[in-house]
This record gives C-alpha cells, structure tokens and sequence, in this order.
DNA sequence: TGAAATGTTGGGGCG
DNA sequence: ACGCCCCAACATTTC
C-alpha cells in the first residue's frame, strides 16, 4: 500500500454510495481523510440556515458513524475552507485533494481559488460532478446556449440521459491518520431553546440510509398514485426526498436508476414521469443559477427592478407566522415552521400570497424559506420564488393569482389539512373550512371559532388583492411571459 | 402547476 | 303552440 494521502472533502454530496470524488480517492491508493468543513464565511448571509443545520447535524452524525463502521474517521473542522485546507494538508502531509462539485456562485468563487492554491500546491486536486443528472454546461441549446425553458430542457436532457450504474458504498475504508477533529455537538447546529426542532425528528431520518429507505418507500407506496395524489396536501404522496437531496445523500441517478427498474418491473408510466419530472426542475434550476448567477439576489427579467414592492412587515410577520386569516396559507406555514417543510402545492399558494396579495419582495420569501426549510437549497429556492413571481425566465405569468379558497376547495377538499395544522378552526364544516368568515354566526358559534379572537379574519379581500396586483404588474406587464 | 369575466347554448317556466 | 326570459352549464377571452 502506497503512503500516499488523500483528503476527501465533503460539501453537499454526504453519502458513500454513489460518489465519484470517493472512488477517485480509493483508487489512488493510500489512506483517504473524510472532512466536513462548516464554512459559514465563503457564504456570508448564504450560509446554511437554521432548519438545514438541524439537517445537517444529523446528517454529519450518520455519515460519521458509516465511516466509522468501515475503519474510516470524519474529521470535522470550522473555518474559511480555503484556510482549514490548507491546514490539514500541511498536518497531514496529504498531496491529493478530491470533491464533488457545487454549482451555486459562493462555493464556486471559494472551490476555484482552493483548486488555484491546490494547483500550485502541487497537490493533485480533482472535482467531479455528482450532485446533479447533468453538468449544467452540458446541456445546450442548438445553438451551443443554455435553456430559458424548462419543458425544452427537460426534453433534452431526459431524452439523451444515460446514467451510470448505481453503485454501493465501499466495505471497507482505510484509517485515518491522527489528525485533530471538532466535536460536532459544539458547533451547536441544532436549535437549543426554543427548540422549535422537536417534531423533526419524528418526520425524518437524515443521512444516507435514511434517503435510501425514503426512496424505496416511495417507490412501494407512492409511485403509482404520484401523478394523482401529488397535489393533494391532505394525502401522504410526496416523495419527501427534498432534504436528502439537499445534501447528496442520495444521488439523483440513484433515483432516476430506481425509477426505470419500478418501471421495468410493471410501474405505471404517468407517475414515473410526473416524478422524474420533479427531478427535472431541480435541474433546471441549477442550470438557470449556473448559468445565471445573480438570480438569487435579483429577478431575472431586469423590468422587475422597478416593481412597486410594498414594505409592511406586521404583513410579513403574519405570513411567517400563519396568521393570514386564509387557512390554507396559515396551515402550509405551520407545517413549515412545525416540519421544516411544505406540501408543494401549498408552498405555491403561500408564495403566491406573500408576492401578489400582499405585494411583498419574493427576496423576504425566499429569505425565510431558506431559514425554515430543511431541504432549503441554493438553486430550487431561489429559481421556484422567481418562477412564482413572474420575474424569472419560463414563469408564471403575471396574471396567475391563487385564490387561496378555491385552492383550499379543490386540493383539501374535506379540509383535513388545515384541521391538522390550524386546529382552532377544526371544528368548522368543510364547506366553510376554507373561509370561516363566510361561516354563519350560529356555525361560528356552535364551534367556538371566534373571528377576530381565536383565529383572525382575513389579512386583505381576495377580490381588492387580486385588482392591486393586476395594476402593480401592469407596470412591468411589457414583454411578459405567456 | 389560474381565476374571473364574458359569451353561448339549451332546457324549462310561464304568460 | 309560441315567444320570451331566466339561468345553469359550458366555452371562450381576458386579466
């Protein structure tokens, strides 16, 4: 066995199977370093939010513990990347260093001047791809440019698309040298009081074994009936692969290999597509934020500079804390703030609030879904709150505004969603569930739903809401998306 | 991956 | 029997 020594540096890709950068690294011989460095400082107000380091506190404890049970040690270090790196190297003596890349503009900045530093180093230092089906750079337009569109990209990629075999972890890892780690309990990720982390735990198991035994579960339950149930926040038929995907536990051809052999073996082909479909907009997403960096701070459609944004943040705290006085959009906030995450069908109508009903920036939205949100990632968040908007390139055009009852009407039909998650009003009769204040006096009365008191009236008239936002967008309406 | 306004049609009540 | 009106139900268009 040869002394050589290699650093393997987990980022968003926290798993054993199915990862390139860890195959390079066995098969330079050697012994191979795992390290995790939490770098808040490449990131500035990017850095993880409060939701993702719960997730990620978890998610390091599993990874830890799988290389421990191949004779491996996750060495865990906190800083600047770029600074901790070379510290390791130097304690270590490593002279390769190897990664999975990522594509939002923060680590892009920090990974190309690590690779630099790394280069003249004389280190061998080597990226790979495994965080996405594609590199966004290989799928172009005919005329060698990147897609605007998702229905023509997804065309694209999905047809030509050959993954490559899904592979098991390695049985065995070589020791890791004495090199000095942080204890993880002290980077102190996980909320402390309020702990409004309780119920995650019940919900989800982070880590890869975890992502591995979703996706079959999924598979076995939920596949068929996805293409049905999916809008249907009162079912269980999401796949909820969200946070595992966020951190690579699980890589997307895993998925996408999994999927075609359900299919092999008799799987309907709707719901097949309607999920690999959903894996397509994660794509998309990282293509437009690849090959349009700014996207998370500005609209894509430079008109949207000038919108006539209102500022009314008695508004915005009511948002956040589901007290709009629409009860679909409060229970779709409370199942964020009590899960960490959100029914998809529900995160569309809650944007759609914030932005066009109250005419708020879709910044402070995707601001508190990245605090909130477990699977709160870089290029989905930023690209779904400009799709909603109507900023973005391929968006919702600008007259689409949710009624947030009708809505409730058509996808919690009996409204055992928003009992679930605004138990003050339960008790109303599902026609009135969706707007308790069309509920008779006698009804208000007989289940004790006191408007105004126990559950608010609502924040603004859906009929005034919808004539402000039409006239705001009027503003930027030229050359809207149709 | 909408919703509301407007237009059209056809059945039924009714003078 | 006939014309008229009302209004669901559905289709189209507009935002």
């Amino acid at each position: 066995m040869s002394d050589k020594r290699s650093i393997l540096w987990f980022r968003q890709d926290l798993r054993l199977s199915d990862n390139p950068a860890l195959e390079a690294a066995l098969q330079q011989g050697g012994a191979m370093l795992p390290l995790f460095v939490l770098d808040d400082e490449s990131f500035g107000p990017r850095r993880p939010g409060a939701a993702q380091r719960w997730w990620m506190d978890r998610s390091l404890t599993a990874l830890s513990e799988r290389l421990a049970e191949r004779g491996s040690r996750l060495i865990l270090r906190r800083g600047p990347a770029g600074q901790v790196l070379k510290e390791v190297v130097s304690e270590s003596g490593a002279s390769a260093l190897f990664w999975n890349r990522c594509y939002d503009p923060q680590s892009i900045l920090r990974d190309r001047t690590v690779k630099a530093w790394a280069k003249d180093a004389g280190l061998d230092v080597r990226s790979f791809g495994g965080l996405l089906l594609a590199e966004p750079w290989e799928v172009a337009t005919g005329d060698g440019g990147s897609y605007r569109v998702y229905s023509s990209f997804w065309r694209a990629l999905s047809r030509s698309y050959r993954p490559p075999p899904t592979r098991p972890p390695p049985e065995r890892l070589s020791p890791v040298p004495p090199i000095a780690s942080d204890a993880l309990k002290h980077w102190a990720l996980r909320p402390a009081q309020p702990n409004w982390a309780s119920g995650f735990a019940d919900v989800w198991e982070p880590g890869e074994t975890g992502a591995h035994r979703r996706l079959s579960a999924f598979l076995r339950q939920g596949l068929a009936r996805y293409k049905a149930e999916r809008d249907r926040p009162d079912r269980d038929g999401s796949s909820r692969l969200s946070p595992h995907l966020r951190f690579g536990e699980i890589a997307p051809q895993r998925i996408w290999n999994a999927v075609q052999d359900a299919l092999s073996a008799g799987a309907g082909r709707a719901g097949a597509d309607t999920f690999l479909a959903e894996l397509g907009w994660r794509e998309f997403s990282y293509h437009l934020l690849f090959h349009n960096p700014d996207i998370a701070r500005e609209p894509l459609r430079p008109a949207f500079r000038n919108f006539p944004w209102r500022d009314d943040p008695a508004a915005l705290a009511a948002w956040q804390e589901g007290r709009t006085g629409y009860p679909i959009v409060d229970a779709g906030m409370r199942q964020l703030r009590s899960l960490g995450w959100m029914h998809n069908r529900v995160r569309m109508i809650v944007a759609s609030f914030l932005i066009k009903h109250l005419l708020l920036p879709w910044q402070l939205g995707e601001a508190w879904f990245w605090d909130t949100l477990l699977d709160a990632d870089p290029a989905n968040n930023t690209a779904s709150w400009q799709w909603v908007a109507g900023c973005g390139t391929d968006a919702a055009p600008y007259f689409r505004i949710f009624n947030p009852v009708l809505q409730g009407d058509r996808f919690d039909p009996e409204g055992a969603y928003v009992r679930r998650w605004v138990p003050e009003i339960s008790a109303l009769p599902a026609k009135v569930i969706h707007k308790p204040w069309q509920a008779s006096p006698q009804v208000l009365q007989q289940t004790g739903v006191r408007l105004g008191e126990s559950y608010p009236r609502p924040l603004i008239d859906h009929a005034q809401a919808r004539k402000r936002a039409l006239e705001a967008y009027a503003t930027v309406k030229q050359g809207a998306t149709v």
